[in-house]
Order: structure tokens, then sequence, then C-alpha cells
DNA sequence: TCTATATAGAACAAAAATTGTCCCATATAT
DNA sequence: ATATATGGGACAATTTTTGTTCTATATAGA
């Protein structure tokens, strides 16, 4: 089965719970908190969101992170692409990446760039503001255990 | 990074060589000199790609497998969910999962169906067609019928 | 200045998923 | 009968992912 990895899933959700307050500063104890995930992963997603721009920090004391740019301006893609990297859908399409088994055998290595702008492209056009429920800015959702394991993405 | 898994991957490769020969019958044997791959892997993905109606196959000596239908009426998520099973981004898409309980306290419930079926749409409008060498008449003339719509010239 | 708080970065072990191989059963042409 | 080929399942090895821990750095306020 393709799917996301559970840490950019996690990371949408902590996303989705932070735009519930979107001029807040939020810290990473107080986004585990919400979220029911622990504060050291937690910590190391804000890390990386942080890292790709979708957020600004602030050390010290009173530190903590806000969004860098309005929710509804930030598309699903960069989120993914904060914390699993670039969608590359095949390892030829990863610049990270040298060796292929298949190497002169490949037949499709020219055209897995069309699927993988497909799948970019769709991924772009999901705004993490369509993931906030805007009639509801104080969800405060306290995950059971059973949900640590998935996010609780049903 | 989200990618595909290498079997799936594999998989396309093996139908795009295929292809070049659509009428033929193609052993496990054969398919794993023209890829480079190992003749178990091969196997496997071959019984997949059958089971999932795919590829026809029979047994005994001179056996193999054949196209089930024209390459051009199949596209790249038939070959992948063959092999990976369904595209189910999030782990409460995947309806063999029934591991999170707290259906109506998730935050992003129902909203993954956008980018799933986003994703999903992408794979579908990419035909095997289109990976194999344009060159060869026998992918339109032997399956015509399939072709009436003009379906097949994507 | 000192302390408590909070992020930054890196390294790491545990857990999970994937990958690749092997075995034996079944089918079939010669 | 025998050689050939797929069908189904089980498995160990490998790789990837996940989650945690550690130390360093920055800052507000007493």
């Amino acid at each position: 089965m393709m799917k996301l990895s559970k840490m950019s899933d996690y990371a949408v959700v902590m996303m989705t719970l932070m735009g519930a307050d979107p001029l807040a500063n939020h810290t990473a104890t107080t986004v585990a908190e919400k979220s029911g995930l622990t504060v050291p992963t937690v910590r190391k997603l804000m890390k990386m969101l942080s890292k790709a721009g979708l957020l600004n920090s602030t050390r010290g004391v009173n530190g903590g992170y806000t969004f860098a740019k309005n929710p509804n301006m930030i598309n699903v893609s960069e989120i993914i692409e904060a914390v699993d990297g670039p969608i590359a859908m095949t390892t030829c399409l990863d610049r990270t990446q040298t060796t292929c088994v298949m190497d002169s055998h490949c037949p499709t290595k020219d055209r897995w760039h069309v699927i993988n702008d497909a799948v970019r492209t769709a991924l772009q056009a999901v705004k993490l503001g369509q993931f906030i429920e805007p009639t509801n800015p104080l969800v405060r959702v306290e995950f059971d255990e059973e949900c640590k394991d998935n996010a609780c993405n049903v």
C-alpha cells in the first residue's frame, strides 16, 4: 500500500490543531497535549516544520512556534515534504540516490516524471485551511492511547 | 519521502518490457532475463499481477503469462494496487485496518479523502501504454476492439 | 548575572515494514 | 512418466521508520 509516513501524518494533525488558533504561540508541550503525541516526537516534528519555513521559532522563555504564513496558503505537499523530504515516486527520481538495480535495463526511468508531477500537483491543490474546522476554533482533542499509534486519522 | 515500493516499481518495469511484445506468452524466466531482476522476485510479482486480473496465466509446459487486456487500457494505479494493495494515504483510509476507534474526535477525519482521491485520480490517468515504446503497432492492432472510443490514445 | 524555559541539532536503539528467497503443491505438454 | 511452469505460503535478512535521549544554544525575567 502506498501511503504517507506516520510522521507526516502526525505533522498534518499537529498543524491542523495549531491552525485552530493560527496567531497564537505554540510550544512543543502544548501541541503534545492537544494531539496526544509524546513531547519528544512533537519536538522533532516542530523542528522539521520550522526548518522548512512553515513555522517561525523563538527560543528561550516564552519561546515556541507561530505560523510563518496563513494556514490557508500552506498546502499539504509542503508539510509532507518538510517531514518526509521531496516527493519522489521512484528511486530514480530521488537525487540523493545513485544506484538502480536495473540500470540499463530500465525502460521507465524517463516516464516516471509524468506520474510524479501528477501526484505532486494533486497534493499541492489541498490547503491546510481545508483541514481546519472554521466553526470550532477551540477544538481540544484528547486522543486515546490507541490513537497515538495512527494519529487517529479515521 | 513518499514513494512507491520497489516491488510496484519493478512491476511497472516488467509490464513495460512485456508490453513491447503484447501478444506473446511471457514466462517468469524470460522477463527476469529482460529486466535484470531475479527469477524468484519476478515470479512473485507475476503471480500478483495475474491474481489482480492484469495478466492471464497458463500452467505447465509452455505455460506463462499473457496480457489480459490492452496495455493502453491498463493504468498505472492498477499495477501499483495489484502489488501494494489499495492506495490509502493514511491508515484510516485502509479498510483492512481497524485500529483507530476515535472516529468522531479526529481533526483530520474525512479530509484525507480529498487527497487520496486526488492521488488516485492522478495515477489512474497514466496508462501503461505511455511507458511502452510507441513504435510497436501490435499494441494498437490486436486489441483494437477495446479502443473504439479512442480511449487508448491518451 | 543566574536560572528556568524552550528550541537546535545530532545520534541512537527499538520497532515495523519491506524485500528477496525458498519450499512444496498443482497443472500440462510431450 | 517427466520436465516445465505457475500458485500459495512461509521465512530470514535487510532496510526503513519511529521514537527517545543527549548536549548545545538562546532568551526572559528575577
